[in-house]
DNA sequence: TATCAATATATGTCCTAGACAAAATAAATT
DNA sequence: AATTTATTTTGTCTAGGACATATATTGATA
């Protein structure tokens, strides 16, 4: 009888694993070498073929390093301590400092928020979430419901809480409850400043932040065009010129690489006239402290208000 | 004076061009040794340094390799050579086959969209896109204006007469116009089935068509769960249990790799029950053409309507 | 002359193994 | 305790060879 991990159908070569587990190809061949896990079988030619076991492994192992983990300590672990691994990640016992009515007030309804997604009923999530931005407005629904509740989405994930087809969900369900919001805000009149280019650099493919951040810009009085996600830092300078934008915005995940979004950034602050701003948005802290001339990096969505507020008294 | 090609600042590395050219890395060093194209210079590590021309008629040739051309025959050409052939793709003269009056309406409004669409005013344009929705319907407007405009929009962008910035803002604006028009359609009753899981494998990014291809499975009264671009195989499996799908509706993009297209629809075969259907649309014709067991392979969004009719006269 | 099978060419991606820069950690200094 | 300096860790680059698959060309058959 053919065991299960070696029917041919299920076993991966390593550009389907590298896809399903965001981990470079060569990055699987060095820790081959390095650690001695993953240890795929070969097919006919020679080439790697990874079991589901170890892809399974390797994708517990790639949530513990976006939490922080180091290679060396964890790729070689078995599967019961990186079980411990996950555990330890989760909600210390959640502190709830905030001792703030409002606060644990929105602290119950992103439980709730949660719960919801955890039935997997879209119609009803998007229901849900169209009442709120009509109870509370578009701004604080992006600052006090989305963000948190992604972040919270985030962290159930990382700890095995929630699978990340049910952080799909949520990002899809957000994304067109956000649309229909932007689509039925009262336009900017045309001639409304500042003008914002909103994008992200090919390879950061997460456009959920910059529709919150476009949210946060139309609430403001800006002229926004949002090109979406991955533009070739070439177009955007096309794009920046033939808007006439007075701010070029992209927005970084926390996944992204902060060495290449560095070097991105550089490039693009080098092709844009110098009349134009570039702002970055990321929530990774080795980039909030690079300090990078003539580029303004922004932590949170809430700075936005402030820096809109400063471009306007500059002028 | 330091001449502009040897701008450090402008000088891309391997990473970069890959990301800006979407031309694999592997590729970019057998081409530099199979046709003596590119030449970059080397930074004192020895590492490729491209020039910001030889990355523009990087960028000209795989527009041309889209278009079908075969990398031996252009990528050592020079940059004459280049337009001269992307001259040569554009409209041979329109024929209008069609003299129906309906279609030359449509061809007209296209026409008009795309001409809305170079004055970059994303507002006008969702405006317009709404208008047309009311006018015609849902359906209607994902088969006969978005469709044949995204079309339109592709081959323009393929002979140089659109920038990839603008083929980005006409998706953009689109999206936000069928989300909304999403947002507001009547729901479907909690039974209505079939019930469809709709996304993309990891990889390809282009999430449009299954957003256009849930507003048609909306309009046929199926319940839709969208779980955006490329959700990992594994997660794709847990999804189809928990929304007790009937059908898992998986989209590709011309783009995409026709081999690994094949390669991931399959072990998605092998991974899903039998008793859920699992639909590809691709546009591409290789794929198209392929035997894959258990697989629907539809070359239209027109075809859903009848596809949904079978499925539920089988049921 | 058209259609299909067989051969040949073209092309992307895999392989190995060594090297090095940037980031993170540990150690040593003020 | 706060900086600075050394050390380790880690991802990604390099080269040229190999091979499977896709496309083009040739040959055989109806």
């Amino acid at each position: 009888m053919t065991s299960v991990s070696k029917n041919p159908q299920l076993m991966l070569n390593i550009t389907a694993v590298e896809r399903d587990t965001r981990i470079g190809k060569d990055a699987l061949r060095v820790w081959e070498r390095r650690y001695g896990f993953p240890q795929p079988e070969r097919d006919t030619n020679g080439e790697r073929l990874y079991p589901p076991e170890q892809v399974e492994r390797l994708r517990i192992i790639k949530r513990l390093l976006d939490a922080g983990h180091r290679p060396g300590r964890v790729v070689a672990l078995e599967l019961a301590q990186l079980h411990e691994l996950s555990d330890a990640l989760k909600e210390p016992a959640t502190p709830t400092s905030l001792a703030g009515n409002a606060a644990s007030l929105q602290q119950l309804e992103i439980a709730q928020l949660l719960a919801l997604l955890k039935t997997h009923d879209p119609t009803q999530l998007r229901r849900r979430f169209s009442q709120i931005i009509m109870r509370i407005g578009l701004a604080h629904f992006v600052l006090d419901v989305a963000m948190p509740l992604m972040r919270e989405v985030g962290k159930a994930w990382a700890s095995g809480d929630l699978h990340i087809f049910e952080e799909h969900l949520c990002s899809e369900v957000l994304e067109t409850s956000l649309r229909a919001a932007l689509a039925t805000a009262p336009e900017p009149s045309a001639n409304s400043r500042p003008r914002i280019l909103l994008s992200t650099v090919p390879g950061e493919s997460h456009s959920l932040s910059i529709l919150m951040a476009e949210a946060l810009f139309l609430v403001e009085g800006c002229s926004c065009m949002n090109l979406g996600a991955q533009t070739p830092l070439h177009d955007m300078i096309s794009a920046a010129n033939a808007h006439r934008s007075d701010i070029v915005a992209i927005s970084f995940s926390a996944a992204s690489n902060p060495g290449h979004s560095a070097d991105a950034l550089s490039e693009l602050r080098a092709m844009l006239p110098a009349t134009i701003e570039l702002w970055a948005g990321t929530p990774h802290a080795t980039l909030q402290r690079r300090d990078l001339p003539g580029i303004s990096i922004m932590a949170h969505l809430e700075d936005i208000p402030t820096q809109i507020q400063r471009w306007r008294q500059q002028r």
